[in-house]
DNA sequence: GTCAATCGTTTTGTATCCAAAACCCGGGGC
DNA sequence: GCCCCGGGTTTTGGATACAAAACGATTGAC
């Protein structure tokens, strides 16, 4: 089979150089592989199991857009390519289509779940309704010291980047973060751990289109910008409907900018 | 170990009525495994994987209470218990931890998810936003014929019930379905896969507690049957604000009846 | 030429085996 | 008395072996 990976193949994670049929099928076979495995992990706050560590480095790779789309994926190569025995690899896959990044067929194995125009606006209406929860059930609670400096911080990182009239190459990745950590403090403030989870694990989705997207448009940028200000100025004021109802035509607008791209026909809606 | 299920243990469906040392460890033990197993499966639509068998029976079993709150599942007990290898429990395992049924640790285990009030309301408030999204869904779309009739019908099997002044206790499990089958068909009304997939596999929860807390009042439930009809009556007028706002202060009802019954000195909050 | 059956190959699913981490329980040390 | 430290046991995590389902190509019938 070895084709069909894109030839972004080469950037994926090669855990063991070149081991083919080496290491002499002796019983230290299994202990070499955890040490080489162990060396992969340690980074991130030791996941601790090398299925998660496996399930860390997939999904990174689903969401960099470096499986193509609808692309089937061969437990063997996936364990071959990551140095590993096909057990945590199956058990990665199991997650990520639990996670909705994969599609999966009883005896026919996983392949990369496409993202078409309806699966965006379905993801964007539910992640619509969830986030307007989250930013309603902060207002109602507050938000302490450290969440309520973050935000504000994030947002005058933003302002910096926004005044300087348009959107510099060097500023994307920063902007990016901004734009994550307001979502993402307003979602911890709100205190919900299924909420948190809900948004966090089942709603990733290929941000590579998005990326493309959402920055060229540099008036609806500063527009969207400038939501998150008033976003946090109604959730500092404990105005719950309000702030929900804010964050909910937030995410309507991102819906309408990528679906508006997908398919320039049929946006009008 | 052997302690710790609840006395309902002798419910567990038993593949293997005896075998304990048995099998003279030749090649043929998997396939008369397999072949028991198979029989297991067969009834419903064939789900063809034997973790996925192995999955429903352990959802089965959590949603009716027959395992106890913070119980620690041991791998091996429940493929002793099932008649199968570890392999399929594992797999079963990992996804109810995915939906919210069970709680695991990485080296320590999967136990079975207690549920708290904190957990019941937070539950509920993202059951409330997320079911609100389906009925506007359903209003905007509408429904198609079959789905029409469909609730017609379930309402008023309801109503014949609500209208003997009194919750028989024969016709619980009528009324029992006659609720499900209106969330449902909403749900489906709403022609968002995804929306559908997360209340139906990310929400289930034990509801041995709601079936003894909630029919116990017979002027809360004709209320709550009142309010399917309200709702209805949105969807189908294609008022999909209306439906939402009418579905949201619905499922805060349902949560208020919980809470209020979980914790009474903290209900008023 | 198209379709269908068949057999070998590939790939997934399950069982089993081994290693390592967690648990349990005494036994000192302070 | 309390805490920390081994050592055996239990339990989970990962690797490997094997069975069965899906895939594919070749062949044969019509």
């Amino acid at each position: 089979m070895a084709v069909s990976f894109a030839e972004s193949r080469s950037k994926m994670p090669r855990a063991l150089p070149s081991r083919k049929a080496a290491a002499p099928r002796s019983n230290a076979t299994q202990s070499r592989q955890n040490v080489v495995a162990r060396a992969l992990t340690a980074s991130p706050a030791t996941p601790s199991t090398l299925a998660q560590t496996v399930a860390d480095q997939l999904r990174a790779a689903l969401l960099d857009g470096r499986f193509l789309p609808d692309e089937k994926l061969n437990e063997e190569s996936l364990s071959a390519m990551l140095g590993v025995s096909r057990t945590p690899v199956r058990s990665a896959l199991h997650g990520l289509s639990a996670e909705g990044l994969l599609d999966y067929v009883p005896n026919r194995g996983y392949s990369v779940r496409s993202v078409d125009l309806q699966r965006v606006t379905s993801l964007f209406d539910v992640r619509g309704v969830l986030e307007g929860l989250a930013a309603r059930l902060a207002a109602e609670r507050g938000m302490d010291g450290v969440q309520q400096a973050s935000c504000v911080k994030a947002l005058a990182a933003g302002d910096r980047i926004i005044d300087k009239g348009r959107l510099l190459m060097a500023d994307r990745v920063v902007f990016s973060e901004v734009n994550a950590r307001i979502h993402n403090t307003i979602l911890e403030a709100a205190g919900n751990r299924m909420l948190h989870d809900m948004v966090r694990r089942y709603h990733n989705i290929p941000v590579s289109s998005d990326r493309n997207v959402l920055w060229d448009d540099f008036r609806w940028l500063r527009r969207s910008h400038d939501d998150h200000h008033t976003m946090l100025d109604a959730i500092v004021l404990r105005d719950g409907p309000r702030a929900e109802q804010l964050m909910r035509e937030h995410i309507h607008s991102v819906k309408l900018r990528l679906t508006s791209r997908m398919a320039p026909e049929a946006a009008a809606r």
